[in-house]
DNA sequence: ATTGCCGGGGC
DNA sequence: GCCCCGGCAAT
């Protein structure tokens, strides 16, 4: 599902377990507040915007690393062995695995477009790929604790990581599995230590930190395929800390001015409201994107997307209710885990946050959902990792489509995230392809043919016996307008 | 083999 | 302009 973790012993003889999750974006992670932890972004890695993922340590009080055992019910070792209280609870309820690289996967070595694993000798590490969850992470601890962790303190206990061995054992650890997503589950809304890239102790207030990583993420709105609507910045559900959950509610009420506003608004304050973690059964909610291109709004009503759709980008008259179905083939209906929302925010950008890339086209929502983190198609996303490898978001979204012609685009272009993002930043291969078709240095010359995109075309998505329905260009046999690369 | 779309038409 | 399509290149 949304959180990749994965759990293993030592291979050392030692009692020492170590816990190694990719937290990816759609869950959230919480820890037993009993337990202290400190959590430490490794900011060698990448920009913080970036889709990248952002490493975290955890470290278990005493300055000893967290010490797991793979047993379930094992409650030894320090920490007093509670870090995942709610494993039983929890469940694997909503750990569908569909054999997408995202989900729960354990062990393969696998490069899982996107996701990227665990560093060597890695130690608890929660893969954040969304910015967005970082100020949250940061945020939330910063309330709870009321304090910050000192500086030299969260580096000694960072120093004292017990490397793994990089090989895990696949089978038969799914109780394991379990606990890491509740641990990874909790964490998002339990006291840690977020030390963003050695950033200083100060508290800045959460409401910056947040705002600049948005500012960086999405700073092109609507850049990210996957992205939410530029309203849905305001989605992330990285509250300041100082805030109360009013005012987290207020402000992103303030700053958003549509109906997504009131969606997301509605989600969030459910994240937030509850210091205690969820059940995951109340954690999921359907959603529908806008798969306008440019548009990544996101309601949380077929009616409302519909409207959206047919007023804004339709043209047509917002009083009236009239609808020929139209409608229906600009949208598409998905399912966001609200727990990992904050999350999928950052994973809204999947790819990299293009603020100089174009703009995301027609169906970004896949594409970019992905990064969307956050909506990111769970079983597209391991199957279609060619697309995913671009940006690898890992959304907490599951994408489904009513439309027959649609859903090819949705399960592809979900998987894709970020696939249209053609970032400054840019890291993946791909990414550079579709730069260079932009680049004015390689299209001049004739014979050299733009390269073929990776965004399916009217043709495939919609058929020939849809022809009717492709643009123009594709009718034409041009370059797609509408899905363009 | 399929697909995307350039280049070159006709109207 | 709009529309079509041969044919090539990428997949």
């Amino acid at each position: 599902m949304e959180s990749k973790y994965i759990f293993e012993k030592s291979s050392i003889g030692t009692s020492v377990g170590v816990a190694d999750f990719s937290y990816r974006t759609g869950r959230s992670v919480l820890l037993d507040s009993r337990v202290p932890v400190a959590v430490e972004k490794n900011s060698s890695v990448l920009p913080a915007y970036t889709q990248a993922p952002v490493f975290y340590k955890l470290v278990m009080d005493g300055g000893s690393t967290a010490e797991v055992k793979s047993e379930r019910t094992s409650s030894s070792g320090r920490g007093n062995g509670r870090i995942f209280p709610d494993v039983e609870k929890a469940g694997l309820g909503d750990q569908k695995d569909t054999g997408s690289c995202g989900i729960l996967k354990r062990t393969s070595p696998t490069p899982c477009p996107g996701v990227t694993r665990s560093l060597p000798g890695s130690f608890l590490n929660l893969d954040i790929r969304n910015p967005g969850k970082q100020a949250e992470l940061a945020s939330s601890f910063r309330a709870a604790q009321g304090q910050n962790v000192p500086q030299a303190e969260r580096q000694a206990l960072s120093s004292s990581h017990i490397p793994v061995p990089r090989n895990r054992n696949p089978s038969g650890h799914a109780d394991k599995e379990v606990m890491a997503a509740t641990v990874l589950t909790s964490l998002s809304t339990s006291p840690l230590v977020l030390n963003p890239s050695s950033a200083p102790p100060v508290p800045e207030p959460a409401s910056k930190t947040w705002k600049e990583v948005l500012s960086a993420s999405y700073s092109s709105s609507t850049s990210g395929n996957w992205s939410w609507d530029a309203s849905d910045q305001s989605v992330p559900s990285t509250p300041s800390p100082p805030l109360s959950n009013d005012a987290s509610k207020n402000f992103l009420l303030s700053s958003q001015g549509d109906d997504v506003s009131e969606d997301v608004t509605e989600s969030t304050h459910f994240m937030f409201e509850d210091p205690i973690p969820r059940k995951r059964k109340n954690s999921m909610k359907v959603m529908f994107k806008c798969l306008w291109k440019n548009c990544e709004k996101v309601l949380s009503t077929s009616s409302g997307i519909q409207r959206h759709i047919r007023t804004v980008h339709l043209g047509r008259n917002s009083d009236s209710d009239y609808s020929d179905g139209e409608e229906d083939f600009y949208y598409s209906e998905i399912e966001v885990n609200m727990d990992s929302l904050t999350e999928g925010l950052s994973s809204l950008t999947p790819t990299s946050p293009t603020t100089a890339g174009p703009p995301p086209v027609f169906p970004p929502p896949l594409s970019d959902v992905s990064r969307s983190e956050h909506t990111s198609v769970d079983g597209s996303q391991s199957h279609t990792s060619s697309l995913l490898s671009q940006s690898a978001p890992s959304t907490l979204c599951h994408i489904r489509t009513d439309h027959a012609y649609q859903g090819p685009v949705a399960h592809v272009r979900t998987v894709s995230i970020g696939e249209k993002r053609q970032p400054a930043a840019s890291t993946h291969t791909t990414v550079n392809k579709n730069h260079a078709v932009i680049t004015p240095a390689a299209k001049a010359t004739p014979g050299t043919r733009k390269p073929r995109g990776e965004a399916k075309k009217c043709r495939k998505v919609y058929g020939m016996e849809k022809r009717d329905m492709w643009c123009t260009a594709c009718r034409w046999k041009k370059a797609c307008q509408r899905f363009t690369d």
